[in-house]
DNA sequence: GTAGGGTTAG
């Protein structure tokens, strides 16, 4: 647009002029050409044709402008200061924002109003943590804005937002007039902390206000606490609120129950819901593709995604990380590495929610060492990854690595939130053995996410709290009879019913220590039914102390009780195992097999011609299959004429060495290797993926590979870059 | 006397 021909001649230079002119601006370069419009007129000193100027270059982005302009006027009023304010911090600059406050309020005659207060509210969210906001708050009330319901909300939101429940639920409680904005804040700040039931039971309050009105904003805020909570019911109440308000086919309210049905299992309803949308858009895409996804129809999930990008839009992180499995129950590796493939060469892997999802995946796959490598790579770790690695060693039952990264996240200065917590509270009950209990505790003290009818779902009662870092403490100095003691006073002097968390933790006293009959005793003697944090309590003490009698009562129990839970099994034929007791560990190993408990096996990736071939051991399923062994048959006799051994210490203890020759020799990377090199061009580089560390075996064969064809390898295992070039290896047979 | 500044959601 040409502002100067857009104008007719006659047309009289006014205020209201240059306020439409700013208006109609959406450029830069329209409010430069405005700015000069408005000193030739006249107008650079009336404050309110500069406030507007000002307010449009922050919104443009171009915060320095605006400063300059800021600073050119002599006596700024309120109004200007409160944009400026506003601007610096919608432009990432909350530091900025308060130093103007600080100035407004020290330096000027002036006196900030309910505006000012809101803008700087806003901007202190931007810090670490909710000191400024507290502080910001204390002195709103002094100046009279302790009830103003925009700062209200502001606080609300700012306090939820760094996991202050206990003061966000305080404000809003004692706030005197509520409206939907507040409410809604509060719902969506509970959805934001895991906090479904109190989202849902707040929104239920709501809708009981008869005063209140509920908006879209309410319903969609709600939607995803309904969906974590597997609540049909609920879901299918708000989705007839929706149309009784007429808010049916409002495109969030579908996105959300789109995700509602998906998390239910209903991935029709929500197909049909997606049918409903006139033009979908990037989220309510994302939503659906998460849907199928995490309701394991990969084929749907890839096909929406192909559309997606057919239709020009382009993915951003969260398509990605709803095409990332997670939620299946064993995983998808083979579309995982893919992903994970993509990612990397997009450079999308650096985005936190990108390898947060990734890890998570990993862990869940029981790959703990590829999650701690995406996790290690992130260069940007945000509260949700370090979530995420913690959980994931809580549920691989690797509870002393879940404990030093909670540490290693404190002297990150990373300040834990509720899911943090529930994480450490749960490795506690898992194996009882932490030496962190007091510290926990003072955490939760400290941040007041105790005694707080918001929150933590671990039923541990403040003084429960209290108990239970006393038990931890005697456990780790292994002080046995100061833990019975503790144990005997909670119970009978300060009438704490022991949950199961301080149960496991007196069985790891006693079982640490090598009391492991007098645990089993403890055990036998519980009022209540020992459940898996008990029993896993007592086969970590065997685990130690190397009872293959009492582990494998204990496993026994916890087959029974957690069949689902590898870790167990693992433990167990590891105990065989360290006892020569090599069938038992085999039949152990059967069960797992049986069950289909199986780890994941390794496998390797190899992209060729732009398509990802994933193979696993023994793989006979490519279509090339037969070339691909000859091809191997072929080297294998080459390198055996050039001094070629089969290694096989690492393979497994109980088959006999040729059998196990046998295994190895087609592993998954021999055979991507092989495919690699009956598919691309004589002398190209090979790259390939493998999901585990690479063997010896196949690092040694590699090498002969190299030499013998002349191709440069590049192996990407779990733990490092291997580049093997001319029968050498990069890292030196080090990794 | 007037203009110029405000929140939550899929």
């Amino acid at each position: 647009m040409n502002l100067r021909t857009a104008l007719p001649a006659a047309l009289e230079r006014n205020r209201n002029f240059f306020l439409s002119l700013l208006n109609a601006s959406t450029t830069l370069s329209h409010l430069a050409q405005a700015h000069a419009q408005i000193i030739v007129g006249g107008y650079r000193n009336d404050i309110s044709t500069v406030t507007k100027l000002t307010h449009k270059l922050c919104d443009l982005r171009a915060i320095g402008y605006a400063r300059d302009l800021f600073l050119s006027v002599s006596k700024p009023d309120l109004f200007l200061f409160n944009v400026v304010i506003k601007g610096y911090s919608t432009n990432g600059s909350p530091r900025s924002s308060m130093s103007l406050f600080a100035h407004l309020r020290k330096n000027t005659g002036l006196r900030p109003d309910n505006f000012t207060y809101f803008f700087a509210v806003s901007a202190s969210a931007g810090f670490r943590d909710e000191k400024v906001g507290t502080v910001l708050h204390s002195q709103a009330i002094v100046d009279g804005f302790g009830f103003d319901l925009f700062i209200g909300s502001a606080l609300v939101d700012l306090y939820l937002k760094f996991s202050k429940l206990e003061l966000a639920k305080k404000l809003f409680d004692e706030m005197p007039e509520r409206d939907t904005v507040l409410w809604n804040t509060m719902i969506s700040g509970l959805v934001k902390n895991c906090c479904f039931e109190d989202s849902v039971l707040v929104f239920k309050d709501m809708v009981a206000d008869a005063e209140i009105r509920l908006d879209s904003t309410s319903l969609a805020a709600v939607l995803p606490a309904a969906g974590e909570l597997h609540q049909l019911r609920v879901g299918m109440g708000i989705q007839s609120l929706a149309t009784k308000l007429g808010l049916h086919s409002h495109v969030h309210i579908l996105t959300g129950l789109i995700s509602f049905y998906s998390k239910c299992g209903d991935t029709g309803t929500a197909t049909l819901l997606f049918d409903q949308i006139d033009r979908p858009d990037l989220v309510s895409y994302n939503a659906m593709i998460s849907g199928y996804t995490c309701n394991n129809e990969t084929d749907s999930s890839l096909r929406l995604f192909k559309e997606l990008l057919a239709l020009g839009e382009r993915a951003n992180s969260s398509t990605i990380v709803g095409l990332i499995p997670v939620f299946f129950p064993f995983g998808h590796l083979g579309l995982t590495l893919c992903i994970h493939c993509f990612c990397v060469k997009s450079g999308m892997v650096s985005n936190p929610a990108i390898s947060t999802a990734l890890t998570t995946v990993y862990s869940r796959l029981n790959e703990i060492e590829l999650a701690r490598q995406v996790f290690d790579e992130s260069i940007e770790k945000s509260l949700a990854s370090w979530n995420a690695m913690i959980s994931g060693y809580t549920q691989n039952g690797l509870t002393d690595a879940a404990i030093h990264l909670f540490q290693n996240m404190q002297t990150s200065k990373v300040q834990p939130n509720p899911v943090t917590v529930t994480s450490i509270l749960s490795a506690c009950a898992q194996l009882g053995a932490l030496s962190l209990g007091k510290w926990v505790h003072n955490l939760v003290k400290r941040e007041g996410f105790h005694s707080n009818i918001y929150m933590l779902q671990s039923g541990v009662s403040p003084s429960g709290v209290t108990f239970l870092s006393a038990l931890y403490a005697c456990s780790h100095a292994g002080l046995v009879t100061e833990g019975d003691r503790i144990f005997h006073s909670m119970v009978h002097d300060h009438g704490v019913e022991p949950l199961a968390e301080h149960y496991a933790c007196m069985v790891d006293i006693f079982g640490r220590a090598g009391k492991l009959e007098k645990a089993l005793e403890f055990i036998e003697r519980m009022p209540v039914e020992p459940g898996p944090a008990i029993w896993g309590a007592l086969l970590g003490a065997c685990m130690i102390h190397k009872d293959t009698r009492l582990a494998h009562l204990a496993s026994k129990r916890l087959f029974e009780l957690d069949p689902e839970n590898v870790g167990y099994y693992v433990l167990l034929s590891n105990i065989y195992s360290v006892d020569k007791n090599y069938p038992q560990a085999a039949s152990i190993r059967q069960v797992v097999r049986r069950r289909s408990l199986a780890k994941t096996p390794g496998c390797t990736l190899i992209e060729v011609g732009g398509l990802p071939h994933v193979f696993t051991s023994g793989d006979r399923s490519h279509p090339q299959t037969k070339a691909i062994y000859a091809k191997l048959e072929n080297l294998m006799g080459k390198m055996t004429e050039a001094g070629f051994q089969a290694e096989t210490v690492t393979a497994l203890h109980d088959v006999e060495d040729e059998e196990k020759e046998l295994m190895v020799k087609v592993h998954s990377e021999k055979l991507a290797i092989a495919f690699g090199l009956i598919s691309t061009e004589p002398g190209s580089e090979i790259r390939i993926i493998k999901n585990l560390r690479v063997c010896i075996d196949c690092h040694t064969a590699t090498k002969f590979i190299s030499k013998i064809t002349g191709r440069d390898i590049v192996v990407r295992d779990a733990n490092r870059f291997h580049h093997f070039k001319d029968g050498i290896c990069s890292c030196g047979d080090y990794w």
